[in-house]
DNA sequence: GATTTAATATACCAATCGGTATTTTAATGA
DNA sequence: TCATTAAAATACCGATTGGTATATTAAATC
């Protein structure tokens, strides 16, 4: 044996995140990843059979972050809206202090993967599905609580609150302000109060 | 003189935007282009300096013609909200039956152009304020015309408004299924119902 | 119809891509 | 300490990239 394989495979991972959810997987190189690390391409190909299960790892791990990091501001509130503005926080904190560079990678990775890389599309697939499971889990225990109003369509407020997250971040991305989020943060509290009883 | 330099130029163009849109800047290649125009390497650079002014003149024609479209579907309503309704018609029905392959150019460039692609990045933000603009003409001349509640803040509704539509489309793209930009339609009409009088 | 000239086609360039085969290096066990 | 073995470094591969220089072709002018 030689060296330690996990440690390189976890330093590939690391500088592999930022680089794919900055550049895309396409104008990501596997030279931008050697460049990164300080590491050859030989230990790359020794740890991932190919640059997709590169990115795929970068792009399993850049969720675990976001996720992990969402789920401790989610569980710290105690109530369904508390939990809700929780979220439109940690998004509004991602955008002026991104604890990964480029954005969100499921966002990016969802754009980029939609019609090309099936093998990443999947992977956003489930992720997608998992964030608006917990958002759902949010409002439905928010109603049993008797916090959220008996006749609000949890699905519906979901997928609202999922998409216009999305959107109002990619917007405030491109536009380098975060003045759009903010309007739309504003909107959504408002709808946020509105399904609170 | 030799052949029409105007149509090579706008066949290019043509051609040219669905491979962008559906594979992105990095990914789409000249050689893509000259397979899908028949058109030889030398024509391309005969009309275009690089392959920036290709996809900036392949962005800038899909601008026009979802904007095109879309302002078409809404000087068709009269009233504020029927115009809003309207959009949301249009995008729902971009989505299953998308005017240009690989989705809303806007939302696309936005995620490749925001980090890199210097040159796209200004003409994605021009035309997301062009297309939040007509927004908040549609809701002002709405409440001018008292079909729109007085209180209503034109801004924050507009950039509810336009993050949320792309937001439900990049969702729904990604899934393959119109199931959740619909949940968001659903949602969304019943805003506009909200803020009419 | 020959000449001119602009538009397109062809041939070529260095650089880079993802990937592989081979060599070197370092840690382990005897 | 020396052989073993696995990990990482190096060298190399064909293919493709954006771009350019040159050759060819077709239309307009005379």
């Amino acid at each position: 044996m030689a060296r330690n394989p996990e440690h390189t495979k976890e330093l590939i991972i690391e500088k592999a995140l930022p680089i794919f959810n900055t550049k895309g997987y396409n104008a990501a190189s596997i030279s931008d990843i050697t460049a990164a690390t300080g590491i050859t391409k030989g230990a790359i190909y020794g740890n991932f059979k190919n640059k997709d299960e590169v990115a795929t790892a970068a792009f399993e791990r850049g969720v675990e972050i976001v996720a992990g990091a969402l789920a401790k501001r989610v569980s710290a509130e105690k109530t369904a809206p508390a939990k809700l503005i929780a979220i439109m926080d940690f998004y509004e904190e991602y955008l002026n202090d991104p604890p990964i560079p480029g954005g969100c990678p499921v966002l990016n990775s969802s754009i980029e993967a939609d019609d090309n890389l099936p093998f990443l599309r999947s992977r956003v697939i489930r992720s997608i599905a998992l964030l608006k499971d917990s958002v759902m889990k949010i409002i439905n225990r928010g109603i049993m609580e008797g916090q959220v109003k008996r006749d609000v369509d949890a699905e519906e407020f979901t997928n609202f609150f999922y998409a216009t997250i999305e959107g109002a971040i990619s917007v405030s991305r491109i536009e380098g302000d975060s003045r759009s989020f903010d309007f739309v943060k504003r909107f959504v509290l408002k709808q946020i109060k509105d399904i609170s009883t």
